[in-house]
DNA sequence: TGTACATCAGTGAACGCGCGTTCACTGATGTAC
DNA sequence: TGTACATCAGTGAACGCGCGTTCACTGATGTAC
């Protein structure tokens, strides 16, 4: 019936009434998806449950059908977050993902942004939970830069872990000191830019030095 | 007199009294030097204005006598903890310094360590001014790391601004990576050996590559 | 130098607010017969 | 297949708590005479 057509899917929360298994499921994770991104923006401490709630289209009382707390939640933003990183890297070479990574772009939106980089200052003070989560992001970005650092077996990048742990200590450093300075500040992109070069010069040099 | 005596200095302050001008400049000094401590160990978000003057060894409700917000004294206190990292690094050459950075006991010691590590996740969403002090205190790390960098007129890092920026952007991203991983994670001091091992190759290494 | 008074750093109670969390309730879903 | 009932995702009011901030008050400091 048309009723029924009406009432299905997304016009089912507006209504608050009970929803398939299905679609619960697929509403907690927009939730988890929300907060991976709201987290990113704006910093654990800097959305409230009732905030990311209504974002995700919900009200806020809900929240605790789904998630035991906020800190669990928080374990789960991250891990989601982590994967869409890893997913928008596919396809990109060592130097493409630098290059993105060091971009104004990619600074100026921390929302969509790489997780790893936008929660390591949160996650530090977070549970063992969602620290582990984040220790297994940074072995997915380990991971991710050895798979997508050429097309040659004898990549200069695959299998030197410790070279591929000082590119990303880099990026991540970069990409962190440059959003914490003034929006309009040049040492903002001056660092972007500065380890942006250095990194790329550093790639297409040989291992063994 | 005896008792004037016995009622100057800090004696003055636990029975809550007024006191001198200096002594109170003094005060305010200390307020901001725990609050620098206090915001490194724990984040702006952790830190509450009562815990913040109870630390200091008053009760809260002077803090306005002292600054105008909470967020005004975070950019008093980024600038305190700034100045104590640069007096800190006085003596240490280039390589002492990223040794000494990237060490576990760096690591582990939020409350002392790097202010610019410390608290690059919550400057990024502090006010202009907090920004500013930011970017100033990584002007003075790479200054610092200028001088530092040995006696030598010709050291390869001096006047090389570019890779200053490198090599700081490097150690705070690896510093905060480590942080972000659980406490006993092979990963956490993995980030740290690795990175410092391949700084102070680099720093060995002829400039014009 | 001594006296009278204004200043203001520090106290501690109080304020309003927003937070994370709880709860009684709703009503379609999903199941048992 | 149809009917009766239990389940449970989502609602929205309410809770208690801690936060940043305000305020009346205190009394030694610091100043004017």
């Amino acid at each position: 019936m048309y009723s029924d057509a009406v009432t299905d899917g997304i016009s089912r929360e507006i209504q608050g009434m009970k929803v398939t298994k299905a679609q619960a499921q697929a509403n907690r994770a927009r939730i988890v998806e929300t907060a991976s991104h709201l987290f990113r923006e704006r910093g654990y401490d800097g959305v409230g449950i009732a905030d990311l709630m209504a974002a995700a289209g919900f009200t806020h009382g809900g929240f605790y059908k789904h998630f035991g707390s906020k800190a669990d939640l928080m374990a789960e933003a991250a891990r989601c977050g982590f994967e869409q990183g890893i997913a928008k890297a596919e396809g990109f070479d060592a130097q493409a993902f630098v290059s993105y990574y060091l971009s104004r772009k990619h600074r100026d939106d921390r929302a969509d942004g790489c997780a790893v980089a936008a929660l390591s200052g949160d996650a530090a003070r977070q549970s063992e939970s969602t620290k582990a989560a984040f220790a297994a992001g940074v072995e997915s970005m380990l991971e991710a830069l050895a798979n997508r650092s050429g097309e040659s077996e004898e990549d200069a990048l695959k299998g030197h872990r410790a070279r591929r742990i000082g590119v990303i200590s880099q990026v991540v450093g970069a990409l962190v000191l440059s959003r914490a300075c003034p929006d309009d500040s040049p040492l903002a992109d001056e660092i972007l830019d500065a380890s942006r070069a250095e990194i790329l010069a550093r790639l297409s040099m040989p291992l063994d030095v």
